[in-house]
DNA sequence: CCGCGCTATTACCGGATTGTGACGACACAC
DNA sequence: GTGTGTCGTCACAATCCGGTAATAGCGCGG
């Protein structure tokens, strides 16, 4: 399990490396923003909100891109603004400078725990339907041998449908698990993402049906 | 667990259900703190502080004399003002719209294990009468193990009457389930649908029969 | 800063689904 | 058998929904 340190105060940084090393996580440290992004994926990110350089949203939502990796934001006391506000929401766990290693574990396990699904699912090996081939880890598809390219959307979308082979898939659950919003905004961006996909299946066994008035099923 | 969602937004409020009904959750629906109230005892309570009517002081109050009812307030971006800010602070959390799914998840999760610690299971909702299947999760249906499509009108009625096999559904009850109306229109969109369905049922062992001057009745 | 690929949004179209009302058939009570 | 009211059937209209393509916006790397 490894366990990032975004953290610029060398003192704090030593300690916080040392404790979890000793609890057995696989720990890196780095102090700037730039090179935590560099250093993903891992599984969890301790994330200092006071670090001196970027704003700290464009951080968090570049890590986020990474599935099954957990925030944990850490901020001193009184530091209250709305930035940090912000940022706190937006990270899976919080903790308060000064914090107790038991305290600072205890978080970290918890959120562990609370991710441990989508980390599944991210490592989850691979997919087939059909001549259809979707690995989960390299993010990479094939059809019948063939490699073809999936952009992001179009993958997660595809590996939706493949994971429930068959099965309808409604609208709302796909919004909800490719897009990660709770309701569909007034647009055709899902449908143009079906269309893109079709395109690329082209005229295989492997096939997306529609259902009207309630979703997609991928059929083979 | 139940979860009830105050929300008077249906769009907003179909995405939410569909998500947390995915996740587990015995899931209400009620769009008025008035209803809120009615629909109480429940486990977790997301209570939309944009609501038109009430002023949710009384909300909050009236939900809060169940003991181990927690409530997680859902406002608006910018909707900042002194009231909502009072009630936000009432609730055990609070979320921003728009906001993630996981994030929603975990927020309700942690103000469970803060309140309780005891978890329910969901169950699947597979409905069946004699050949008939009917899958309420994919909105699916089998008969004899053929798949047969049916349009939404239709599966939401044949559910409504497999829901009581053998038993007699009104007229009224069927219009105020399928049509959301409380009242029927005169015109013949009900026998319609029915004309449909025993179509498409064919002649089968399953059969919708007429019960004159009151309903309809499956049989199988 | 620029360009490029990916994603989101929008307007429009066509077809499927759903609603409507006229009409006839049927059941039931007398 | 007749009357009354309910239900079935049908053709058509209204509406909903998803497909498509053009366009705008965003993120990312140069």
């Amino acid at each position: 399990m490894r366990v990032l340190v975004v953290e610029d105060d060398d003192r704090v940084a030593r300690g916080l490396v040392t404790a979890l090393r000793h609890a057995g996580y696989e720990v890196h440290r780095v102090s700037t923003v730039e090179d935590a992004v560099r250093a993903a994926p891992v599984d969890v990110v301790l994330l200092d909100l006071g670090l001196p350089d970027g704003d700290g949203f464009d951080v968090l939502r570049r890590l986020r891109r990474e599935p099954g990796t957990a925030v944990i934001a850490v901020t001193a006391r009184g530091e209250e603004r709305e930035r940090v506000l912000g940022l706190r929401a937006g990270a899976d766990d919080y903790v308060v400078k000064p914090f107790g290693t038991a305290e600072l574990l205890a978080r970290i396990e918890a959120v562990l725990r609370r991710t441990r699904t989508a980390r599944a699912e991210a490592s989850a090996p691979v997919l087939r339907v059909g001549g259809l081939t979707l690995d989960a880890g390299t993010r990479s598809a094939e059809l019948d041998g063939e490699p073809i390219s999936l952009t992001r959307k179009e993958f997660d979308l595809l590996a939706l449908l493949a994971s429930r082979p068959g099965e309808v898939v409604s609208r709302d659950l796909i919004v909800d698990q490719v897009w990660h919003t709770s309701w569909e905004a007034p647009s055709r961006t899902l449908d143009t993402h079906v269309a893109a996909l079709r395109q690329k299946l082209g005229e295989q066994r492997v096939r997306i049906e529609t259902v009207r008035g309630v979703g997609y099923r991928l059929v083979g």
